[in-house]
This record gives C-alpha cells, sequence and structure tokens, in this order.
DNA sequence: ACACAACAGCGAGCAGTGCTCTTGACTTTC
DNA sequence: GAAAGTCAAGAGCACTGCTCGCTGTTGTGT
C-alpha cells in the first residue's frame, strides 16, 4: 500500500467512493442476510446499477467477501484495542475482561459478520491468508500482549503443574518468537485455552446454542466464565 | 411417533425407502459442499429422479436441513455415549475427557454436519425446538451427568470463590430442576464454562481460525486443553 | 482543441438454484 | 370396472453468479 496520501486523478477518486459503497451496501446486506446469501445483484440493484456494472470493481462475489471479511476484522479489532486501552495499563485483569466483553458487545451487535469471521467457513470460500491473517489476529495478538505485560511485570501466577509435552512446546516456542513474547509454556498453552474458550462462550450464545430461555441472566454468564478464564490464564 | 415395528403397506415401506435414501444422499452432499450448498435438486439427480418428484417426500429444503440436522446430532450423540460408556463409571476424569475427544473426533471427520449443528446459523433457516432440542442436549446431558455424578460422589472439588450472582442463579436452578442434577450453583457454572470451552476448541480447530501451521500438535493442545478444564470443572 | 484510449454501464445470455402447479400415468381400494 | 389415491414429470417463475459484446462518456496526452 506505497499510495500517496490522495488518489490522484478524479478517476480514481469516483473509482475507490463507488468500491467503498459497494462495500457499504454489502455490509447492509450481510448484517441482514448473512454471509451465504450475499447477492452481487441485490448490491447491484441498491447501488442503481446493473449486475454486470459491478464487476468493474469487484471481481467477484468471492472478492467482495473477502472485502467485507477484512472490513469487519478491522471493525472488531478497533474496537477490542478500544477498550482495552481504556482500562489501566497495569490492571491486566480489566484488560482482559475488556478485551473478552468488547468481543461480545461486537458479536451481539453484528452477529452476521460474527458468523463470517468466526462460524463455519462459507462453502467454496478460502480466504486469501495474505490479506486476512493480517487484520485477523489482532484479537489474539492484544490478549497475548496482556497476559505478556502481566508476565514480565511479574503477575502471572505460574500454573499449578500440567507440563506441556514437547510436540506442544515446538508450537509454542514459534508462537513466543513470532509474537516476541516472554510467556513460559504452560502459561501460553493458557492463554490460548483462555481465547478459544471466549470465542467458544461467545459463539454458543451469538450462534443460538443456547435454548432460547436456558439463561436469561447472559451478562452474569459471560462475566462469571470472563473470571474464571483470568483465573485460568493466571491473572490472580 | 406411535409408530408400530413395521409400516404395513408395501407402498408406505417404499415411501420410508426413499426418504431414506434422500437423507443418505443429502448427507453426502452436506459432507462435500457444506450446509448453504445443499441442493434439492442435486440430491434429485442423484436419485434418479426429476427436481420436484423429492418435494413428494420432503417438504421444503427447510425440512430436509432438520431431518439431517436431526441426523447429525443423533450420530454425535451416540459417539459420545459409547465414548463415554466405556470408560468406568467412577473415573470421572476419563469420562469427562472421552466425551470430549469423542466430539473432537467426530466433528473432525464430519466438519460440515459439525457445522451445520454448531457453527453459523443457516440464513433464513430456523431449527424447529420441538424436534431439535431433544437430539441436540444429549452431549450437554452428558456432560453434566458425568459432573453429578463425580459430585453426588464427593469427588467434586468445591471451587475456591467466585459467588454467583443472584440473577444467573435462578438460571442455573431452573437447569438443576430440569436436568435433576445436584451440582451447587459454582459449580454448575463451571460445568457450563468447561462445555462452550470444549466446543469453542474444536469450532477452532474444525473452522480454521488456527493459522495453517500455527500448531502442528493439535492433539496435544486440545489434550492439555481437556486437563486444564477437567481442572476448572472441579475434576481434581 | 482535439483525438484517442480507458472506462463505466447496459442488456442479453448461460447455467444453476428453490419452489409451484398442472398433467398424465399407475396402483390401490371399493 | 370405476373411483380414489399416489407418484413422477415438465413447464414455469423468480432468483443467483458470471461473461461478453456493445455503447456512450470522460479524462488525458499531444
Amino acid at each position: 500500500m506505497a499510495d500517496p496520501l490522495k488518489p490522484q486523478t478524479p478517476r480514481e477518486q469516483a473509482r475507490a467512493r463507488t468500491i467503498e459503497q459497494i462495500i457499504r451496501l454489502g455490509r447492509e446486506h450481510l448484517a441482514l442476510h448473512g454471509a451465504a446469501a450475499l447477492s452481487l445483484r441485490a448490491v447491484a440493484r441498491d447501488l442503481g446499477v446493473v449486475s454486470s456494472a459491478v464487476y468493474r470493481y469487484v471481481e467477484s462475489r468471492d472478492e467482495l467477501l473477502t472485502l467485507l471479511l477484512i472490513d469487519a476484522y478491522g471493525e472488531l479489532g478497533d474496537a477490542v484495542e478500544a477498550a482495552v486501552g481504556s482500562v489501566p495499563a497495569d490492571d491486566f485483569r480489566g484488560r482482559f475482561a475488556a478485551l473478552a466483553n468488547a468481543v461480545r458487545k461486537w458479536a451481539l451487535s453484528e452477529p452476521a459478520r460474527y458468523a463470517l469471521l468466526f462460524g463455519s467457513p462459507v462453502p467454496g470460500y478460502q480466504a486469501p491468508a495474505e490479506r486476512t491473517t493480517g487484520p485477523g489476529t489482532r484479537v489474539v495478538i492484544g490478549l497475548m500482549g496482556i497476559l505478556d505485560s502481566a508476565y514480565r511485570a511479574g503477575k502471572l501466577a505460574a500454573p499449578d503443574a500440567a507440563a506441556v509435552v514437547p510436540a506442544l512446546s515446538a508450537d509454542l516456542e514459534a508462537i513466543r518468537s513470532e509474537m516476541d513474547l516472554a510467556v513460559p509454556d504452560a502459561l501460553l498453552a493458557r492463554g490460548a485455552l483462555a481465547w478459544t474458550s471466549v470465542f467458544g462462550a461467545i459463539s454458543f450464545e451469538v450462534f443460538g446454542q443456547y435454548g432460547a430461555d436456558t439463561f436469561s441472566a447472559r451478562d452474569a454468564l459471560f462475566q462469571h466464565h470472563v473470571d474464571i478464564l483470568a483465573r485460568v490464564a493466571g491473572l490472580g
């Protein structure tokens, strides 16, 4: 992205505006009808243009899906980072809770887009890793950052037992070096558990796995889970 | 379902056979192409019949989806119960691990059907609760059964702290009476956390949320998570 | 100032989807 | 043998993604 500040020519400006508009409309359709029902023709109709014209701007339906994927990852990442940033840097537990709550809040307000990111893969669609891993890893990087800071500050309790087997240890070492972390294996593994568990709880809620009226106090349930997960991750 | 042992007339027999066949073909298509791509026309083609003929046996695409949903829940429930049953009844921890591993194994061998059960809801489709909650709750009932047995045997460690708020307590009480359990609030809540966490870990793996090569030792990672979750749930 | 090339939009068309309705044939029952 | 019930077929509607050839416009370099 070595773009100058402004796209020079008016053509490029108009083009960028149109693409922006297509993404906006796509986002609306996505939120209303879900990913599998996302239709380029419908977007074209809303854009006031014949369906084939949209292909001037977006290569295919899959390409539009990729754009929306990146868009959603970006919004989630922004929300999470803002929430985490609003908690004092030394309140690790508070930051962890803020992260989890921010993800949940966004997921509940944007269920279809959350489903696109963390639900069943869209059949026949494969997200291009080189464009999506960056935006897609912001949350887990944020989470690991909190744990790492806590560890470096001497505030991450060493877990009681459960040594990590060598095979897993290699994976963890790779993650540690890639993310520039200091936390030892056992705590890193527990961080990963906390990570997947937070999303597990949220997915159950968003995807309706809890029955219609099994849990009426869902906020309290999630709060309780986050509380325990923080402890599991070592945040006293 | 007040059906006699055999559907009497040869017509009813043939009809039942055809429906059976449709479900079988639907299951194959589901496994190969995913829920959103499940097409009645394709099933009809495989059945060697024109598309409209299928509507004699299955009310709609959604109805077929419901049949496949129940079918999948049943298979998962069977697998889980068999796995749990093969571990001594007093080895609560082993039973918990067997349950988790059975779910994971089934999920990895049937990703598309797992996605139908636990992934993003199919847009425009609402599973009829009166037909799906029964088969759909077998796993969680099995899990809670293990925890309850452990508790009644005095083998479920009381959690350290984290009192449960009244609002949540009411929900838990309803669950306890509905499932005929004895475990107290705090442990019940932890059981729920273990439940959602197991599925969170599995979903991440099945839905490709771990990058392509972040974790190569996935078995070990899951084993580790199950280990910790057992402890979280109170299984020493 | 003008010619040209790039671009944007159109509309027809292909192959696929879910679903409905009518028509004709076959089978069971009376 | 006639009436009733059942089944498959085919045509048709409205929708999907996507391609291609055709126009008119628009920005730009000479």
